[in-house]
DNA sequence: TTTAGCACTCTCGACCCGAAAGTGCTAACC
DNA sequence: GGTTAGCACTTTCGGGTCGAGAGTGCTAAA
């Protein structure tokens, strides 16, 4: 029996099982589908068709004699043959347009609302991902004049972003060596990546400027903070306390690892990076994830784009019966509004990732 | 019997018993305190001694033929008179310098990192506070060219804080036009709280920078997302993950609890802004804390102030059988580091609370 | 005032048992 | 041949019981 060769039956029958089971998170048994309107047959069919299921690799028993659950496999087919769009309440949409439009410059803090808005509404943990800018150059240097001690240095990168410092200094300065000051940094210091930053470099800097040597030091620092912000990118999460509510999550020592994961940059990246070649939406089931620690979790997420180019990302992490359909379907709306927010394209990437036809 | 009256071998048997417990979590039974060096009578006399430190209130059995456990005033008793400073390791101290040495301008990064490194060394939640500035109020507006489109805004707060926000508009801007964009800014919106920026007199700038009117509406928008991250304060927690180590947490629904408190602003502001007349040290044990939640845990802060106002606060939040000892003095030391950073005076309040003579 | 001894109390883990739930299988049915 | 009813079997789960272990309080002696 191939693959694909699931009989219409079975199907409802898997999707029946993976909705209930996402809905009360206990095995579900043979009789509890009869309630549901499409299935027809009897209990003892439907008996013989999970058996089936379970030989195929859909479904497991925790016990003998307990219900079926799904296994990862299973949910697999599940979202990939997901049809039914979940349909937004008008309720929830309203909110996230609200919130959405509240056009906050930055792409940071959209994400990071993004973030805590999936929290929310899924009652999941919401993750917020900016990715490293593999290497950070500065293209121009700008600056404004608080008083004679200090000034905010504007640095603008190679990849359009805007960073600010503000640096303080002994020194007595004027609004005109500022402007020389700043002149010297956009001719010596453009184009540099933070490693390019050498010592001779930084003396040569402070030849240049005579007088204004001490304020070498403190600009310095503050680009190189700016840089190394950029670079190593930035992760956000919401709403874990949401996981508790999972009995999945009862037995503390796994609660604990999710946790311990969830403080650790590296970690969470690694989970990303590595399906990025792929779709814009991502759905990665137990362990289709690089991580043990998430072999009882999944994660969704997809991909944020500005003209094409991935400059962050926003998903969910749960239990492994997660309510894949109405996430998957949250998440569209939202990066339609991202993507509508910090303006360009919306670089396709498909709505639902369809089974592989 | 007075309160002060505590025989010397009570002090003793008090003090044993609470870092016994601090230790290992669990009831301390009279036997076990035998291999205390500095206790010489037997498991008898300190039973009797036992049985009068809990008629008094200082300590309670979880149930009959448990150990004692100390309760919370058996905890305020202890921390009141503490005396043996903790002695941190040098390793503890070099690492704490490294990081604070590294000169952030910012006191918002410098608190993050306090938080960090708190959480780090003690195993405990480490938290970091900045209060609402009542109500924040631009002194000046600066400005940076970016180019036609863009630009960054400068705005210099009442209480000298610095805040940058970057603007774009359809709009093809002029450096003159800009700086004279600023000067009206200046003119008419300094010294305003966000619930005085109304909306004739936006209207009323609208009218003043003429054809520029268009940028007003994105650098009101600016400013007041500038003013209420300013008045709203921020919260910083790390480390909770720490917290599932002690059995007093192994609890779900208790840890759930605690979790949802942490994630909640006003409810944290609540527990620091209600001490904050008294010492610049605080130790809140159990119930002693603003909020049920807090009624299992303990919450020790302590106030950075600048000029003698307070700007921010660390802390641990952990079990309410904390070691105090080393968290005072882990947090005295880290406000040593912190105000020595953010510069001026360090505005006493004493190292540690002593008892009230 | 301190100590030794002993009876008493309480928790905790192990074990057992019956109820409940769900299955697999067989035999009858359409 | 597919579907259904019925029944024996398996496994979990909650409750109850029991004995070991720990620690106390009290009494009597030093």
């Amino acid at each position: 029996m191939s693959e694909q060769g699931l009989s219409e039956r079975k199907r409802l029958i898997l999707k029946a099982i993976v909705e209930a089971h996402v809905l009360y998170g206990e095995p579900i048994g043979s009789k509890s589908l009869l309630s549901n309107q499409q299935l027809t047959c009897s209990s003892a069919t439907i008996r013989n068709e999970m058996a089936e299921l379970e030989s195929m690799g859909y479904l497991e028993q925790p016990h003998t004699s307990a219900g079926r659950v799904p296994t990862e496999l299973g949910y697999r087919f599940y979202v990939d043959s997901l049809a039914k769009q979940y349909r937004m309440t008008s309720m929830e949409l309203e909110q996230i347009n609200r919130t959405l439009q509240r056009k906050m410059g930055e792409l940071d803090r959209i994400l990071e609302d993004a973030s805590r808005l999936l929290s929310r509404f899924t009652n999941y943990a919401g993750i917020a991902f900016k990715p490293s800018t593999a290497q950070a150059t500065v293209s121009r240097f700008e600056s404004a004049y608080l008083d004679e001690h200090s000034l905010v240095l504007v640095m603008v990168f190679s990849d359009g972003t805007v960073k600010t410092g503000t640096v303080y200094t002994e020194l007595s300065l004027s609004q005109e060596e500022l402007s020389a000051f700043i002149a010297v940094l956009n001719q010596q210091l453009c184009g540099l990546t933070s490693s390019e930053i050498t010592l001779p470099r930084i003396v040569n800097l402070e030849r240049s400027v005579g007088l204004l040597s001490a304020l070498v030091h403190p600009v310095i620092t503050c680009i190189y903070n700016a840089m190394s912000e950029l670079d190593s990118g930035a992760f956000r999460v919401d709403g874990v306390n949401h996981l508790l509510e999972y009995p999945e999550y009862a037995d503390v020592g796994q609660f604990k690892e999710m946790l311990n994961l969830l403080e650790n940059k590296e970690d969470l990246a690694s989970l990303i990076s590595d399906g990025s070649e792929g779709r814009d939406l991502q759905v990665h089931i137990g362990s289709e994830n690089a991580l043990d620690a998430m072999s009882n979790s999944s994660f969704v997420y997809r991909l944020v784009r500005r003209n094409g180019q991935v400059v962050g990302a926003v998903g969910v992490i749960g239990p492994r019966r997660m309510d894949y359909s109405r996430v998957i379907a949250l998440l569209n709306q939202l990066s339609l509004g991202i993507s509508g927010l910090i303006g360009s394209d919306e670089a396709g990437g498909g709505a639902l990732p369809d089974g592989k036809k």
